[in-house]
DNA sequence: CGCTTCTTCGTTTTT
DNA sequence: CGAAGAAGCG
């Protein structure tokens, strides 16, 4: 076993956070702001806990997002020994995948499961749509992407049908009872055909908490010590799970910071967090003010960004990291200028030193980088982009993937549908009619050369498709074979289909290297789903993997990360705030909790960006004006701010 | 079934 | 503006 140093407690922990590491059963709850060391007291109690015997699979460290899963699971991992590469966690998400693998029969629900993304989830509300013959030319009914929406809402917030409705989708009110029909036959479906999508996975583990009671107690008597990071962004649902887990042993810590809460559109309140003291009354609460992440003159500005909510806890922040330069802030003339002036930056930066994975680049949403990016790569400036269209979302993955899913889930019937209307000449009906024998009638992959298919055009592609499958088929396949075999099939599939197929060659061949990495065709699909290389398409290709490269990234896919210099980009209204959320209160507060989020990223450099003039989308182009109010509100702002040009 | 043409509607963030 | 959906034709 590789050996580090011992970990000096007293030395690297300050007096509260040592409290916390130290105080090892019981409830406890850190609330504290940005860079207090939340996360560091967290992995601390990890490598204090498995020192003193307990066994780190029982250790359970949860959190909302995969990035700060990542992170927290790493910086864990570093610490003591190899014991604590052991521990238990990752996001909510991903623990409910491996606990329902295996106790999913218990509600009659198969263990081998696909997990639908958002477009298949789409794909199957619209086929229940058309069955129900809900649409009339007439009528206003809310199309796929609404009514995904709001099952999602329902289901994360716990609020009734009725309410969301009201409250988010006045205009479909009256349609209130022909969405709740399409709820229920999509929950039916689901279960008919052995798929869940990412609210399943919470809501399935919660309710086997809930109902079943020896399930319940094994696993809380597996993680005797139970760790949830970003509580503040954990939902009704999610908190439910973490509070069952501990049932058996009250051993549950979670830290977070209600200045940093950013989910609420998928029903995490920064109340919340207040609800955990209630829940145990006996909690040791603990509150940091120092800040180790960033310098004085950061952490200034930051202080005055969030002193402007409205509803806070959490303090003024102070920081003893030597120097530091004032956060610069930057007026270029226009958008493009704005790309031009941060290359500048960044390029000066690499030339002092900087190495480009210290370096990031935040925005709202995914698009306002667009123009950056354009500059970064005329500029030769490798990045790594978080957000935009993903690798596993282009079609011909899809296409891909959607062979392996029912190879492993023969009932997967969007994976199917996906699969027919590729085949010339099979369109939604015909693609109906087979899955009906394959599902519905249980014949499986035979099903597919019937003979009432097979004497039609297409009966050959079927019988070719069936011979495909079953080929890959025997057991014990590796993800790697599987995955060779089926593009052996799908390649003149695909180059009949799109003109660029010879570019989305390279990407069927990325599957395979990633496939490389899996010993099971079930871990290979639900961490495409659930983990997907996050890394936008355009990217991939040409960056080797583990290069040094600089970041863009959505601000929301930030949270718990930190770097040496961070450029916040668009800062105009409009942008951040989002226009969005102009007219309503709670939104508005939110947007500045996303603009501290952003600027508590920076240790070192922290540079602010609102060009003077910004056309937003083009055509629903509203109040994008000045710079940001979150700027304006801000008294000192001039002091507190370098104005460069 | 697969194609074209016309109309309508919503717009962000994540798993 | 672009995507989704309705409608119509061969
Ligand atoms: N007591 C300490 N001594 C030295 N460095 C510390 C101490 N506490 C925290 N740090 C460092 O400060 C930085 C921020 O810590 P950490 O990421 O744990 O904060 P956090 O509270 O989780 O932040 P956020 O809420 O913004 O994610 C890290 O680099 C961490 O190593």
């Amino acid at each position: 076993m590789e050996r580090r140093p011992a970990i000096d407690y007293e030395k690297d922990l300050n007096p509260r956070q040592l409290q916390a590491v130290t105080t090892i059963e019981g409830p406890q709850l850190v609330i504290a702001g940005a860079g207090t060391g939340k996360t560091r007291t967290l992995v601390y109690r990890v490598a204090y806990l498995v020192e003193r015997g307990v066994s780190p699979e029982s250790v359970l460290l949860l959190t909302f997002t995969r990035k700060a899963a990542q992170e927290m699971m790493r910086r864990a991992a570093t610490m003591l020994d190899a014991r604590c590469a052991l521990v238990t966690g990752g996001t909510f998400h991903s623990f409910a995948n491996l606990v329902l693998r295996r106790y999913a029969p218990e509600f009659d629900f198969s263990s081998r499961f696909t997990i639908v993304d958002r477009s298949d989830a789409e794909d199957i509300v619209n086929l229940i749509r058309t069955e129900l013959g809900l649409q009339g030319k007439d009528r206003r009914f809310p199309r796929k992407s609404a009514l995904v929406n709001i099952f999602s809402r329902v289901v994360n917030t716990g609020k009734s049908y009725e309410q969301v409705l009201e409250e988010e989708y006045p205009q479909f009110s009256d349609e209130l009872e022909a969405i709740a029909q399409v709820a229920a036959a999509y929950t039916a479906y689901k279960q008919r055909h052995a798929v869940m999508d990412y609210d399943d996975l919470l809501v399935h583990l919660a309710r086997l908490l809930r109902e079943k009671d020896t399930v319940r107690k094994r696993l809380s008597n597996d993680h005797r010590y139970v760790m949830v990071d970003e509580f503040q962004d954990t939902n009704p649902l999610q908190a439910e799970i973490a509070y069952q887990l501990a049932s058996e042993h009250r051993n549950i810590a979670v830290v977070g910071d209600d200045a940093q809460s950013i989910y609420s559109f998928r029903g995490a309140d920064f109340r919340n967090i207040m609800d955990f003291p209630k829940r145990f009354p006996d909690c040791l609460i603990t509150t940091l003010e120092q800040n180790y992440r960033s310098t004085q003159p950061i952490l200034s500005l930051t202080n005055a960004i969030i002193a402007n909510a409205r509803e806070k806890f959490t303090k003024q922040l102070f920081s003893q990291l030597p120097g530091g330069r004032k956060p610069v802030y930057l007026r270029p003339a226009g958008t493009e200028q704005q790309a031009v002036r941060v290359v500048q930056e960044i390029r000066r930066l690499r030339g002092d030193g900087v190495a480009a994975g210290e370096i990031a680049v935040l925005f709202r949403a995914a698009w306002h980088s667009n123009e950056l990016e354009v500059m970064l790569k005329r500029g030769g400036i490798e990045f790594i982009k978080y957000g935009g269209l993903k690798f596993v979302e282009s079609a011909h993955i899809k296409d891909l993937l959607a062979l392996l899913r029912v190879l492993f889930n023969p009932r997967d019937g969007v994976a199917w549908y996906r699969i027919l209307l590729l085949i010339e000449g099979i369109g939604p009906t015909s693609a109906k009619q087979i899955i009906a024998r394959i599902v519905g009638a249980g014949e499986g992959f035979e099903a597919l050369t019937h003979k009432t298919f097979a004497k039609r055009k297409y009966g050959k592609d079927l019988g070719a498709l069936r011979a495909a499958l079953e080929q890959v088929g025997e057991p014990g396949v590796t993800p790697t074979t599987a995955v060779t075999a089926l593009m052996d099939h799908y390649r003149p599939i695909m180059e009949q289909k799109y003109d660029d197929a010879h570019k989305r060659v390279n990407d069927l061949a990325s599957l395979i290297q990633i496939a490389d990495n899996y010993t099971s065709l079930e871990a290979l699909l639900s961490d495409l789903t659930l983990e997907p290389p996050e890394q936008a398409l355009a990217g991939r290709a040409a960056a080797s993997d583990g290069a040094d490269r600089i970041v863009l990234s959505t601000i929301h896919s930030a949270k718990g990360l930190e770097w040496h210099s961070v450029f916040i980009i668009h800062l105009v209204d409009g942008y951040l705030p989002s226009s969005y959320a102009f007219y309503k209160t709670d939104s508005l507060e939110e947007e500045r909790r996303l603009f501290y989020v952003a600027a508590t990223r920076a240790k070192e450099n922290l540079y602010l960006s609102a060009p003077q003039t910004a056309s937003g989308n083009s055509f629903y182009n509203p109040d994008i004006g000045g710079p940001s109010r979150f700027l304006h509100e801000i008294q000192d702002l001039k002091t507190l701010t370098k104005r460069v040009n």
